[in-house]
DNA sequence: TGCAAACCATAAC
DNA sequence: GTTATGGTTTGCA
């Protein structure tokens, strides 16, 4: 049975649904009937649940992290995720994905090159991520800079990116079993739609 | 810049 | 099985 909690937290609503001290789903939004519809959308098809109105210890924790990475919170505390009902590709696109650091972004095409597949197949494992914001999806973007695409709305994704901004300069390569995933810091894709939107302005100018 | 073609895992049929 | 569909990328005009 999955138990699914809703909260207001800091004025943003945060959804999970678990089983089993468990994560299935989680989900987060500006209200609770679009954070619950997406817990709904996003729970194996078949698996009965139950809405509940007090989140039980296990729920509350997980409500607040999300909050905290919602936040931009350095979190450290990870949670066993349920990714067993998941294509094994999308389960290891989400692994990967999750182990880009706080202030950094990487591409649909290195998270390919990192675990196989295209870039394409990648978005589409982000499409049907379960976890946001656990499983940080917002920080994947296309590789010239612009941000791509996000179940919440890019805006939504934009604010994230905003948030987590932390001043880095240079390239990482992190290890994902043993292959390289490259990140950059958020500033590239900040300053690259900021000098976008500059020219954009410019040559409305020029006209 | 803009367009077309290659990309490859999923889900739907 | 087969087809359609992307949260992309790359090359070429």
């Amino acid at each position: 049975m999955l138990e699914i909690y809703a909260q207001k937290i800091n004025g943003m609503w945060f959804g999970v649904g678990c089983e089993n001290q468990q994560v299935f789903v989680t989900s987060f939004g500006c209200c609770e009937q679009s954070v619950l519809k997406n817990i709904l959308n996003k729970a194996p098809f078949n698996m009965p649940f139950q809405v509940f109105m007090e989140p039980s210890a296990f729920a509350k924790n997980a409500l607040d992290v999300l909050s905290n990475i919602y936040e931009a919170k350095d979190v450290s505390e990870s949670f066993p995720l349920a990714m067993n009902h998941l294509p094994a590709y999308t389960e290891k696109v989400l692994k990967a994905t999750s182990m880009i650091p706080l202030g950094y972004l990487a591409s649909y095409g290195s998270i390919a090159k990192a675990v196989g597949g295209s870039p394409r197949a990648v978005g589409n494992a982000m499409a049907a991520n379960p976890f946001p914001p656990i499983v940080p999806c917002h920080r994947v973007v296309k590789s010239d800079f612009t941000l791509g695409g996000y179940g919440g709305g890019l805006d939504v994704k934009g604010d994230f990116l905003l948030r987590e901004k932390r001043g880095f300069s240079s390239l990482r390569k992190i290890d994902v079993n043993g292959r390289f995933l490259e990140v950059f810091p958020v500033e590239f894709v900040l300053n690259a739609n900021h000098k976008s939107m500059q020219a954009s302005t410019q040559s409305k100018g020029k006209q």
